[in-house]
DNA sequence: ACGCTTACCTACCACTTGGTAGGTAAGTCA
DNA sequence: TGACTTACCTACCAAGTGGTAGGTAAGCGT
């Protein structure tokens, strides 16, 4: 019951903290430097996030919700298992792609693995990867497979895609826009191939 | 000419300041605390790298050369083009893995394609890209590419890699010790297999 | 012996950092 | 109407930031 209008002032300070957590990392953004771009003093950051790392901890907490919502999105078509996997990562790479400061900040975390904040970055990854094993080892050809080899092909993918992602302004900057445009367009289809032949594969023996 | 002995002053600075900057970034790396452990006040260092920025751009450089004096190694052998990509990116493979620090570092220059230092990060990313598609373009099937195609490939190749280097550390924490170590075991018959099964399906239609 | 350079040091500076204390204006509910 | 909560604000603080100014002790070349 809120007393006096925010006008959905403490999502702007989320959306804004993530767009220069991810620009920045958690050390370059300063707690004035996010609000000062909507008006406010930091003291108003300080209303609705008690310290820095709560609200570091909130936008990662977003982030996570957002990985995870691409699972509730189309999974009811029964169809092949190979295909699912390959839906599964195209859709991947289309939300890094798309959510550029998402992934940026996700991958960040995953270079800032410091104890802070409750290590929020990383329970997340369990249910993410959980998911993806599953996927996999419903492809006939890997179901005898353990989970750790599973995990290090689809590491292969998760790569592929994060770093795909990541990397396209700083390839923009050496290659110009239009080729960097046409390698993004490219980049599916070679995805796609590449998950296909390394499922096809099968699985190494076991030991 | 130096007047006093320096006992390597500077190269201990360097590399208490990759150390640093790879696991806090370049923000929340302060020159005090680069120099602290050293057993020295921040003047010492300011002494040989006049400003916090200067000394970020030298170890960015030795970074690149230590990649680029990856490719001095054994390139001497002659044989079968796709054995020597192959060969190559195992060889970045182990780089990147004994060498976490630096690798952490470049992947953070990549996350902050800020126009900080002269863009000192990005420079040496050219040459490192230009020989990885020309040993590509080596192989029979990919004579034919484009560059951009080949390089849609690689980066799926340098995600992999990359990827798996820097989250060995937040997935020791997910998964424990053992298990990881069991993956990073496995990853580089995973990465070769990957390798040559995109290899061998050759370049896309051109259009 | 002397001047010069190197390799640091102490002292200091303006500024920014995350965070506290305490206020005020506006709306909600009894 | 009056108690209470929400949504901010100004003022302030200790600690830390990158960097400057100016020193000092040691070694080298002449």
């Amino acid at each position: 019951m809120p007393s006096k209008p925010s006008n959905g002032t403490r999502e702007q300070i989320l959306e804004s903290a993530l767009l220069q957590f991810a620009e920045r990392g958690f050390y370059g953004a300063s707690i004035a430097s996010i609000v000062k771009e909507l008006g406010l003093t930091k003291q108003a950051l300080l209303h609705y996030f008690p310290t820095k790392e709560k609200l570091y901890g909130e936008v990662l907490r977003g982030i996570s919700e957002g990985f995870a919502g691409l699972d509730q999105g189309a999974q009811k078509t029964a169809d092949d298992a190979e295909d699912q996997v390959i839906r599964h990562f195209l859709a991947l790479n289309r939300y890094c792609l798309a959510n550029g400061p998402q992934t940026t900040l996700l991958l960040r975390e995953l270079l800032d693995n410091r104890p802070r904040a409750g290590n929020v970055g990383t329970w997340y990854l369990t249910e993410f990867l959980r998911t993806i094993i599953d996927k996999v080892k419903a492809v006939p050809a890997w179901r005898n497979a353990s989970d750790m080899q599973v995990l290090a092909l689809a590491y292969t993918w998760l790569g592929a895609i994060n770093y795909h992602a990541i990397s396209t302004p700083t390839l923009t900057g050496i290659f110009g826009k239009d080729e960097i445009e046409a390698l993004s367009q490219k980049y599916p289809a070679q995805l796609e191939r590449l998950i296909r032949s390394s499922l096809a594969a099968g699985a190494p023996e076991q030991l």
